[in-house]
DNA sequence: TTGTAGGCGTTATCAC
DNA sequence: GTGATAACGCCTACAA
């Protein structure tokens, strides 16, 4: 209980140090001395090694100048900070994803300002405002509603965006091939003898979650086992929601052999509900993932999941920004899924099975 | 790949409206415009509810006025935004530490400015650089290093800061009681009958993984069956870093009847290491975990672990925080663990086990 | 190479 | 209650 942390009366230490401290005690004149911090020195080479420069830098990190990006920022009239947009963090997904973002963003020298939108309709709007009032370059957007109805104000705004990880319609989005993964999904299952399976759906506004149910359920259509309706139940993207779902699938009398999660966490969540009702994955119910995140594969019964590139998923959004904002036209980049089979998932059980 | 995204041709659309602009279109000085927006008028109680007031907001909201914050803070010396230094969001434990965070500074109205250090030195400190250059008004740290060594700089600048889920020495934290944490998980095994016990004991620097450590191995030494150093190994938080030194562990020829992991995905690594072998958790041996993340109880083997409470560590974080920026010693605040028992966890196996 | 001047959008402090 | 004015810290023409 001791206390520390600054000196121990009023607010915080001595002000900054600015460009007119530096100036002041290498006795030049802040532009100059702003010039030589910046390294603008026109065309002159090697210029700014003069023995002025050096003194310059001297004191700068003596007195631990540190620039003031909001002037800099005010006048330049560009922040070099690029909002994100994200429903939450504890998200695995939406983790990954970011790092990738801010990783892509570091490398070309811009900061990411994120925030954390909860899936929840207002705050989605403010976190746009908060963002352009703080006054980002350009928009990362991994929270958009399948119907682009959140997208309107943002494209009236004129700040550049793009999406990541659910697309919208026609707006610049790098995502996973969702739809493509879920048929992949329905296929490894139809190979397996499935006929009955139930779909834990996601959010019904997501157009990741969307998209990946739409492949599965297409593919098990066309096979001739079209999925019935009462067996796509709405579900959130983590551990509870999938658990929940599950729970209504399975507690049904008929309840079906398999079952597709549109994120590892739901087909986790399911696991839960299996091993309470004394079901093995795998053997009495498969269950499919979506993602394959790192510890799918360290589960006592490792998680058959659809794999997709999260990280390069968020760097790739980073490049698409970069050309939205040269004026290029924006594209919707969709990444390949890749099927990894493991343990939670086998031959469907014979007819009988479950009543 | 149609293209869409932002006006076709140059970049961002048109510039964004400033108070000027509504002072011209409604007819005021920029003044007034600046004082009703603000709601600064004086004492003068409902006088802001005026004709002209209203004429400006409406105004304002025509032309899609967004306060420009850069400016803004320029002049009143302070950005409203808290910096928060995390080592990784793919980490549960930080990514839900966030979100308490990022939800009581926004309560406070203050935003986070969050940047990842990849536990890296060189990317800490450009962190820091990076936070104060953006104008944070303080900072929570997430990722400091036991030895503070990596605070002196923030502690030379003023700025207020306060560490979260890794404390160091005395400077102002919000952590876990670890070392009471580390103590219930051994004395469970103790309980159980295990003597013979291993760590996945986490980054060597950090000191939540030093004290669960130093928790679980003094309460072994007390009670007579002290660790085996050799058996300490050190991991990273993550489940590739637990399968490895679960690796480690138990391909020895002796190997231990019980883990202990720092963290629970470590403790999910683990289990995958046992699984590759043809152990079961909670027979062959036990597993214990920390922290208690969402999926634990999910798993097919469900976690025994030590639970402890991330989202509040986050909250309390800012409240804490915001008392050192009054000016309030900063203090060290621990909030206690819960064992939560499992079935990865059961009595030792027979001494004979394992050659 | 170095100095000068003006302004980025706000807000605070005057005077009216 | 409203208008004028001066910074906040930095950058960038332009002039010397």
């Amino acid at each position: 209980m001791t206390a520390v942390g600054q000196g121990k009366g009023g607010r915080a230490g001595a002000r900054r140090a600015t460009l007119a401290t530096v100036a002041d005690l290498a006795g030049y004149h802040v532009s100059t001395v702003s010039r030589v911090l910046n390294g603008t020195t026109v065309p002159g080479a090697r210029s700014a090694s003069s023995a002025a420069a050096e003194r310059i830098r001297q004191v700068a990190r003596e007195v631990g100048y540190v620039p003031n990006a909001q002037a800099a920022a005010l006048r330049r009239q560009r922040t070099g900070m690029v909002g994100v947009i994200m429903a939450r963090m504890t998200d695995t997904v939406a983790a990954t994803i970011y790092e990738g973002v801010e990783r892509a963003a570091a490398e070309h020298g811009y900061q990411t300002l994120v925030m954390n939108s909860w899936d929840d309709d207002e705050t989605r709007a403010r976190c746009v405002d908060l963002l352009m009032a703080h006054g980002v370059d350009a928009l990362i957007h991994g929270d958009a509603l399948a119907d682009g109805s959140s997208l309107q104000v943002l494209e009236r705004s004129g700040l550049p965006f793009v999406l990541v990880n659910r697309g919208a319609g026609a707006y610049p989005s790098v995502t996973a091939d969702d739809r493509g993964g879920g048929r992949q999904a329905a296929e490894h299952l139809l190979a397996l003898g499935h006929r009955e399976v139930g779909v834990l759906a996601g959010l019904p506004y997501a157009g990741n979650a969307i998209e990946r149910t739409r492949g599965f359920c297409e593919t098990f259509a066309e096979a001739g086992h079209p999925v019935r309706p009462d067996r796509v139940v709405p579900t959130t993207f983590d551990s509870a929601g999938g658990r929940t779902g599950a729970d209504r699938l399975l507690r049904a009398g008929d309840g079906p052999t398999a079952l597709f999660a549109v994120s590892d966490a739901a087909a986790i969540g399911a696991l839960g509900s299996l091993r309470d009702q004394g079901l093995h994955p795998g053997r009495d119910v498969s269950v499919v993932g979506f993602n394959d995140m790192p510890i799918a594969g360290d589960l006592t019964v490792p998680l058959t999941t659809v794999r997709s590139p999260m990280r390069e998923i968020g760097e790739r959004s980073v490049a698409l920004l970069l050309a939205v904002m040269e004026g290029e036209p924006g594209e919707v980049v969709r990444f390949p899924t890749e099927l990894v089979v493991r343990e939670t998932t086998g031959p469907a059980p014979g007819l009988t099975r479950g009543r």
